[in-house]
RNA sequence: GCCCCCGUAGCUCAGCGGAUAGAGCGCCGGCCUCCGGAGCCGGGUGCGCAGGUUCGAGUCCUGCCGGGGGCACCA
């Protein structure tokens, strides 16, 4: 049993001496160092029903508590209205830096939430017709590091990426690719951005229309299906550049040409879900909560096409029913809010259980440039790619700075600011915690120190607040990740790596680990302090696909086309 | 009109129903004979409004106000 658990454990015995009911008792840690290091809140809402003030009920409880013995547990004491917090000695912190080092980056924080269960992740899933924009780095590195934390809860985890390489949109991009070559405008509802000419210039394929009338459709085509190759390429290094590294590139061309729709429609039929109206097959969705029938293939004189809610509920079928996943979750921009109740009532029709599919949606990343704001169009080709702000900040900061806050809240990139203060976006304060213990380890073999076995060393030595302070973000991190996982919600675990740097900064500050005045029974206990921050710092790193490097470059000269994040 | 997200410090954002709401940036002051000062310490301002639930609400519920996004036989 954990010391949590033991504590827990003794409070809920206490209780049922005290005449109250079993009840699972759940420790918390107070805000403040002075409240001890952890409390409960029982008395508090057990005063009602005991008809009891509260401060009357914890004052026994804590009066019961101080009479056993318990490991660590200096004192109890009644706090506040009714809080009973729990004063402990710096063993159990002791015990921490003990299960940190021995569990070490592969094993510290782990958690069987995810029991095993195939969950896969789709993200980015933007459309092959330009470069990606910044939004789009935003959810990868979600995405990504949403996958890494999963898999560490025990989630058997696949990140997808859904390739729409076929439709409207990819004929757009060769009509205008084709338009450009000859030098004619490019169509109304065309791309229009630089990158489309420089593709034009190098296009070798066929136009075979007379000058002046417009392409063969076939042309079009070809030419659309050559040049979302090509960017793909581009958005696939661009990914691979940020560490985000995909199981499937999962190809909607493939579904279509294969028969997958026509399994997926025969499933419906067979429900009895289809039906027509005006010429087009619909789909039944309003059974399953959708506002409004979805139709599935469109009228014969809208072109008889299936529509892309079919392709996508053919997709979903062969997530859930072909490769069997447990549950999906798909990453998307706000600004595929609409689809959502149709998905997921399709994804009902299919005989799936809809809680099976999660969509997460980002809301949107705005850019401005001192204040005012660069308005983005993949269409117009006016605004900032990913691999820009990359080559500008370097991976590693590109992802924490997307990291930093949650996908609910819309946020504003100033690029004057990113600019500007590039040396001071959040991950130099993380990496430079890091470099400074590697800095720690580089002057310790310098100096001929040997580390002695832990189990060999005093850890009671350690009773500095900044050297505790280090001990309690470690304490915590596994639930941090539990939290994160289960919330899918990276960002916290971000701001746990900030906190754990920032007291790492401050027992650096305070604590020389060797040297004059420095006992060498001390430094082998700060030796190992250290070894646990750095443990923390890389495991909290890795699963936001950040770097932990050993040096810093010099300011401002950061070799970020370098710094490839590991994974 | 309906649906989703968000209103927290001058700005960008954290904040698990708990005690005196926190970071970063910016501004002002301190701190290096010693492991890397990209650091540390101090200084002040804030939960959009109104109800409700609760022993306790920034957090949950309702309404309003404000901002963003979405409501196709487009993808």
């Amino acid at each position: 049993m954990s010391l949590l658990e033991v504590l827990g454990e003794a409070v809920s015995q206490e209780l049922q001496a005290m005449g109250f009911g079993r009840r699972e008792v759940r420790l918390e840690r107070p805000a403040r160092a002075e409240h001890g290091d952890w409390a409960t809140t029982v008395a508090l809402s057990l005063a009602k029903e005991a008809g009891r003030p509260p401060r009357e009920i914890a004052s026994e409880l804590a009066d019961r508590l101080n009479r056993r013995v318990l490991d660590h547990v200096v004192g109890v004491e009644v706090a506040g209205p009714g809080f009973v917090n729990f004063r402990l000695g710096p063993g159990w912190l002791h015990a921490v830096l003990e299960e940190v080092v021995d569990a070490g980056d592969d094993d510290y924080a782990r958690c069987g939430s995810g029991q095993g269960e195939r969950v896969q992740v789709e993200f980015v899933s933007a459309n092959p017709t330009g470069p990606l924009h910044v939004g789009n780095g935003w959810l990868g590195s979600y995405g990504d590091a949403l996958a890494r934390i999963l898999d560490r809860c025990g989630y058997v985890v696949e990140r997808e990426y859904y390739v729409n390489d076929t439709g409207g949109q990819i004929r757009a991009l060769g009509r205008s690719l084709l338009a450009l070559r000859r030098g004619d405008d490019v169509p109304e509802q065309g791309y229009r951005g630089a990158y489309v000419a420089e593709l034009a210039a190098e296009y070798q394929g066929p136009d075979a229309a007379s000058p002046g009338s417009a392409p063969l459709e076939e042309d079009v085509l070809a030419a659309g299906r050559w040049a979302s190759g090509r960017i793909l390429s581009q958005i696939q290094s661009t990914l691979e550049s940020l560490g985000i590294h995909y199981d499937t590139w999962y190809s909607q061309a493939k579904i279509e040409e294969g028969g997958a729709l026509g399994e997926t429609m025969a499933v419906f039929e067979r429900a009895g879900l289809l039906y027509e109206e005006d010429g087009a097959l619909m789909l039944a969705t309003t059974e399953f909560g959708d506002v409004r029938d979805r139709v599935m293939r469109k009228s014969a004189d809208k072109g008889g096409d299936y529509t892309y809610l079919a392709g996508d509920l053919a997709y979903h079928r062969d997530k859930f029913l072909v490769r069997g996943f447990d549950r999906v979750i798909d990453v998307f921009g706000a600004d595929h809010h609409g689809q959502v109740a149709s998905l997921k009532a399709g994804v009902a029709a299919l005989g799936v259980d809809p809680s099976r599919l999660e969509v997460r949606l980002g809301q949107m990343v705005s850019l401005s440039d001192g204040g005012e704001a660069v308005k983005m169009s993949k269409r117009s080709g006016n605004f900032v790619a990913l691999h820009e702000l990359i080559e500008e900040l370097g991976p590693s900061p590109t992802r924490l700075l997307s990291l930093v806050s949650s996908i609910d809240q819309a946020t504003t990139v100033d690029l004057a600011v990113v600019r500007s203060q590039s040396a001071e976006s959040p991950v130099f304060y993380v990496q430079y915690a890091h470099a400074r213990i590697s800095a720690i380890g580089r002057v310790r073999r310098e100096r001929g120190i040997e580390m002695r076995p832990l189990s060999e060393v005093n850890l009671g030595q350690l009773v500095h607040e900044r050297e505790l302070a280090v001990l309690r973000s470690l304490e915590a991190l596994p639930e941090v990740v539990r939290v994160a996982a289960a919330e899918r919600a990276p960002h916290r675990l971000t701001a746990w790596v900030r906190e754990l740097a920032s007291r790492f900064h401050g027992f650096y500050h305070d604590c020389r680990v060797m040297g004059e005045g420095v006992s060498p029974d001390l430094t082998q206990a700060r030796l190992w302090l250290v070894e646990a921050a750095a443990i923390g710092l890389r495991i909290g790193l890795s699963l936001l696909g950040v770097e932990a490097p050993e040096h810093m470059g010099n300011p401002g000269q950061q070799d970020s086309a370098a710094a490839e994040v590991s994974s």
